[in-house]
DNA sequence: CGCGTTTAAATTGTGTACAATCAAATTGAA
DNA sequence: TTCAATTTGATTGTACACAATTTAAACGCG
């Protein structure tokens, strides 16, 4: 009998969540770096291509990201030419984000890329939506409380 | 009909597992600082905890950490006066982890940890059962593929 | 034995993450 | 109206992650 059982690593649910998110992202480095990005220069693209010109706060809410991990990933696509931004005129707080002709054209090489990282994914269709169910709910859950 | 549906961040099954495991992280964040360490640093400890005198390559296997994430972070925890380092005799290229008094000690007060985690995850046993099974599959598939 | 290959850590460089703090703009209640 | 509180983004500092390279040691095969 272990009096220390629950600090096995074995036995932790938090371990494989904080490894299957380290394993994914890198399985998208090959895909992006044919592209010149990285998995959350990636994702903030994502956001831009479904609402171009949001907010860094709106674009943070989204990815769960704050200003510190936005804004110098914002200057670092704005450098390679994917995005412009610009302060609010109403509202000089606000940064909004834009496209720019390349951050759009960039949509159609990345089109590809959803399928070749399905096809890495060892699950059924069924398994996989259960995956995607669990963890939106544990996402919610840990988000909303206090402590 | 939208050709990039696929594109869009609600559809992604990668992007809820990379959330999920960085809020996890996260709420380990107020518990573990008050035993000094870090949410990585624990995870090393834990396999300590469990297999004292592993070597770091051996420690990296289990967490899926190479030695450019872990080397520092055992000459962080050899600061805090946790761990030592010591090369082996009769291979001098590994380098064998050893808990200190001290490391050996932090296991009493980190034991409050996991139930004090597991009451932030709103899941049921069932449903925490069904994501550990998820996620381990995961795992090893995407770890097992050659791209 | 000798030397090319492999292995284990360490190092280097880039890019997140995030807590904490700061500065400027805006808001809102007295 | 005015100023304290809030909001937004930027900055600072610490700590991962990991690809790529380097170094040194050990291995193995002819």
């Amino acid at each position: 009998m272990d009096e220390y059982e629950s600090l096995k690593l074995d036995n932790q649910l938090c371990f494989p969540l904080y490894a299957a998110g380290k394993e994914v992202v890198r399985k998208y480095h090959p895909f992006l770096e044919e592209l010149g990005l990285t998995y959350t220069q990636y994702i903030s693209l994502m956001v831009l291509w479904e609402a171009d010109g949001i907010t860094v706060k709106d674009l943070g809410a989204r990815l769960m990201l704050d200003s510190g991990t936005l804004t110098p990933l914002l200057k670092s696509l704005e450098k390679k030419g994917f995005v412009t931004r610009r302060r609010g005129d109403a509202d000089e707080r606000m940064v909004f984000v834009y496209l720019t002709a390349e951050g759009l054209a960039l949509r159609e090489r990345a089109v590809e890329i959803p399928s070749r990282i399905a096809a890495c994914v060892n699950l059924t269709d069924e398994e996989a939506n259960a995956l995607y169910s669990l963890l939106k709910k544990l996402i919610s859950g840990l988000s909303g409380e206090k402590e």
